[in-house]
DNA sequence: CGGTATTTTGACACGTGTCAATAAGAGTGG
DNA sequence: CCACTCTTATTGACACGTGTCAAAATACCG
């Protein structure tokens, strides 16, 4: 993994012991909301847990107790059914909380796992309710966050029920070049974590198709793509290829 | 409408005056939540507004104050693109809380239209909120029901990517009939609110490909179909259709 | 009852999935 | 560092499901 090494340097924190206030992510992040509290936050929060590339934070159907902010690399939320079938519902970036999807229940409605080695700070969420006891508001950080992942939802069912295979992979580059631009990364220069059939399996597509789609592309000079390394040669045209406005 | 009459004897509340005590969805309604707390909740409370077929409760863009709770009928929510691509994103019944996909921002993100004459209560977010002040738990209900969605979201994505247009159809079959049957209604004798269009827009399917299906599974014996009303003959043989177990 | 909208049915075309073969890449051990 | 193996990605050929277009039938509604 050539490439990702220099990906892993903007992306990992300097020092596994920095605190939240110097976290490049404390604006996105959660957890930091316990910095400044009277809460020793040193107790309350797991800072930079490391996984491993294939490793879970958790399984669909363990207990639920804690919320991930990841800081750095990158994990994937999945669920199965109970014939196997697997379906990827999100791809995680520093900054993302991951577990929200299980505050209903006292357990973790979708798998998350790591797409290469990752780092994440964990906060048990009785912890976090606690906390928004003292301060209500709090709790709309949550609401927020809840209610724009609903959001994305909708918008990302209307692609996928609406557009061709090739403006789903359009979208897909587009989305995460933008995802990556919000992260201080380069907009342009992607480093894709996934696979192939992981893409395919997100955007509900046959790996071969998305394949296929990916060189069509590179034929046309809308971008140069090494394997997991896609250069964006031509954003505008990719914008309009995925008929979002 | 022959048939929706007798759905709505069932539906609709025996007064509009009636208090949220005495209202049959109670257990499902967020509204309810404000009696009892020393609120003055026909200050609050807009009880039974009526909704008659194909007027909006709120369109996308729109300042977001209030959030409704269905008392009765049918409401579909989508959203739209700039270029006037419209996406169904949810039918809602009567206990569905509607507008939550809007606590992000000031503006609702999705427009709400009345599939046939509804009745909705309507309550300021504003007000909602102030309540969570005093009554912190409130806030789980509502963080509850966004959680919830978000895994329904999710299991919706999955059978939209694995499966073939039948078992979307035998999916949705079982949905509405299950969301049916924890309302009061019948599981088996539906009333469909919504038109082939529509339940292809929300599927992603052609409405001739839903139409095909429906008259496929009428032959197979698996459903009597006579315009919007559907009566359910072998729902194990639909939800084998379906592949989520 | 007539006029309009919706639904159904048919014929056909095309996009995408499937299967299979090849190529490229990643990981491992000598 | 290179050879070997296993996984992943690419490319091609083909089939099939579903969309599209058009026409007929039915339902809806004043």
């Amino acid at each position: 993994m050539l490439d990702s090494d220099s990906l892993d340097t903007r992306a990992t924190l300097p020092s596994k012991q920095i605190n939240c206030w110097a976290c490049w992510l404390r604006n996105l992040c959660l957890a930091h909301e316990f910095s400044g509290r009277n809460v020793d936050t040193s107790k309350v929060i797991t800072r930079n847990r490391k996984f491993l590339r294939g490793t879970h934070l958790f399984r669909q159907g363990d207990e639920f107790h804690r919320l991930y902010t990841l800081k750095s690399g990158a994990i994937k939320s999945y669920i199965s059914n109970t014939d196997g079938t697997e379906q990827i519902v999100e791809f995680h970036f520093p900054g993302d909380v991951i577990g929200l999807d299980a505050l209903t229940n006292q357990k973790y409605h979708s798998s998350a796992i790591a797409l290469e080695k990752s780092f994440a700070c964990a906060f048990p969420y009785s912890c976090f309710k606690g906390l928004c006891h003292s301060n209500p508001d709090l709790h709309y950080k949550i609401e927020t966050q809840l209610s724009n992942s609903i959001q994305q939802k909708h918008e990302f069912l209307m692609i996928l029920n609406t557009n061709t295979a090739e403006a789903k992979v359009a979208h897909f580059l587009c989305d995460i070049s933008m995802r990556f631009s919000l992260r201080g990364l380069s907009p342009s220069d992607l480093h894709l974590h996934m696979s192939r059939v992981e893409i395919g399996n997100y955007l509900g597509l046959a790996p071969e198709t998305v394949s296929r789609i990916l060189t069509k592309f590179e034929r046309k000079g809308l971008i140069r793509a090494k394997s997991k390394n896609i250069l964006l040669k031509d954003f505008p045209a990719l914008r309009d290829y995925s008929r979002i406005r």
